[in-house]
Parts: C-alpha cells; structure tokens; sequence
DNA sequence: TGCTTGTATTATACTATATAATACAGACTA
DNA sequence: TAGTCTGTATTATATAGTATAATACAAGCA
C-alpha cells in the first residue's frame, strides 16, 4: 500500500486514505476481494494513530467500498455489489467541479482525456 | 441572489455560498462585470453574520472568480481574466470524483449529460 | 458631514480532527 | 486452552475550523 499523505493539508488525514483507495480501486491497482493492511499496520506505515485508519476504514464501509472482517480485517468490496447504488450526489460534486473547470477555460478535449485515464476505452 | 442554504449541512456556509455563485457563473445566472449582493445584505437574506458572507467573498476574489471594490461591493471577474489560471487541482479533485463514478456503475453517457448541461454544445 | 462599502478586532461557543493509552470481543491457531 | 491476531470502544486531551456577536475603522462618495 502506497499511500502519500500530506500533514500539512486542510484535508483531514482519514480523507485522504480514503480518497487514495478509490483511486486505487479504480486504477485497478487495488483488487476486489483484495485484503487491505490492518488497522494497526497501516498506522505505523503512515504513522498516525490506528483510530484515524479506523476511521477511514469505516468511511469506505459506509460507502460500500469495503468489507470489513472480523477474522481477516478490510477487504475490498465485490465489483458487482458496488454498482446501482445512489450516485446524485456524485453528480452534484461533478457539476461544481464542472462549473469552475468551464469558468477557468478547460476545453472539452482536456475533460475527455481525463475521463479516458479513467475509464479506458470501453464505450457504455 | 436566489441562495439555497443547509444548515444541517456538515459544508460549512461559507463554502455552500461560494459553491453556489460559481454554479451560478457556469450557466450564466451571474455574468461578468455583474454586482453582487452586498456582504450586509446578503447575511441580512440568508440570516447569517456579516462576516460569513465577507470569508466567502475573499475566498471567491482569492480564487480570482470576484473583484471587490470599497466602492461598489463585490464583482463578478471580466470573464478573459479567470481562463489559464492553474487548475490541476481542478483535474485532481474531477479524477476523484471519476473514479468514485466508475467504481458505482455511471456511464460514459452519463458523463455526457452533465458535460452538456454545464458546458453547452461548443466544440473546444 | 453623513452615508455606504468592505474589513478588522475581540471574545465566545461549538464541532471536527487527531492523538494517546487502554481495554475488550471475536476468531483463528498452536 | 492459551496466545495472538483482527477491528472496535472508551476516555481524556489538544488543536484548529467554523460561526456568531458587538463594535469599530478606513475608504469612497453624494
């Protein structure tokens, strides 16, 4: 697990290992039914306190990114359980992103090539 | 200045209100050279302390999207002036959300409605 | 001068974030 | 069964961000 956390950024510490390991998952550099460090391993990683993963790690529960485990700890959600769930608010958060994007001149052919480093090249 | 406030929110206001006058400015609700509400007033319409309203306005003039004038208040930026600023953040914060997107199933076409609903039918 | 503008100041309150040290429940394994 | 690994709960503490309140000030203008 490679995750780069910034201390010195506004973003919360459990933000950011949250937001790193969706874009792993969509990276596909994180697998599902992929096991995930423990709680207590990545804390002394990172070094931050076990409760802060803990807490990262229950984000990305909620959210129905992980499966956490008693016996094997986190493990990455089955691809197939993610989907069809309710995504306005993503929407949301991709009109005010939009919106400034436009404001501040990104042409339609820079936002194409970001969603093509996402999504690849398949046509749904 | 229509505005829509949550209270409940766990967005601070004076974020909701930035986000709203630069959704605002994307679909031309607001246009360049326009006055805003000024900061007494619009705490006096949302019912909130004048200096909300001010944090919000200086986050919008650092951000390059305001002009504020002793004179007359707070501005919308001529719209040449805000294009080529830096926006990597921009692209960091869209391959966020894309990610989060793909991970939950939305599609490319998806995608497409709202790129059209904010950036209209021009071909840049 | 008197009015408006944004801004600064000080104090207060609440919440979120993060740490620390400990302890506990459940499940595996030797 | 005992030991060891999971995640989790608890309690206390510290710091920073958010928001309010009341007041005051500087700048520009009629």
């Amino acid at each position: 697990m490679l995750l780069k956390i910034s201390f010195e950024s506004p973003t919360p510490i459990y933000q950011q290992i949250r937001d790193q390991i969706i874009l792993a998952m969509a990276k596909e550099a994180l697998l599902p039914g992929e096991n995930l460090p423990t709680v207590r391993q990545l804390a002394k990683d990172i070094g931050v306190n076990p409760m802060t993963i803990n807490k990262a790690y229950n984000l990305l529960k909620d959210e129905g990114y992980l499966v956490i485990d008693r016996r094997q700890g986190a493990r990455i959600q089955d691809a197939g359980l993610l989907k069809n769930e309710k995504t306005e608010y993503l929407i949301e958060a991709l009109e005010l992103i939009l919106s400034e994007a436009k404001l501040k001149g990104v042409t339609k052919e820079e936002l194409s090539k970001v969603i093509l480093r996402i999504y690849g090249k398949r046509r749904d």
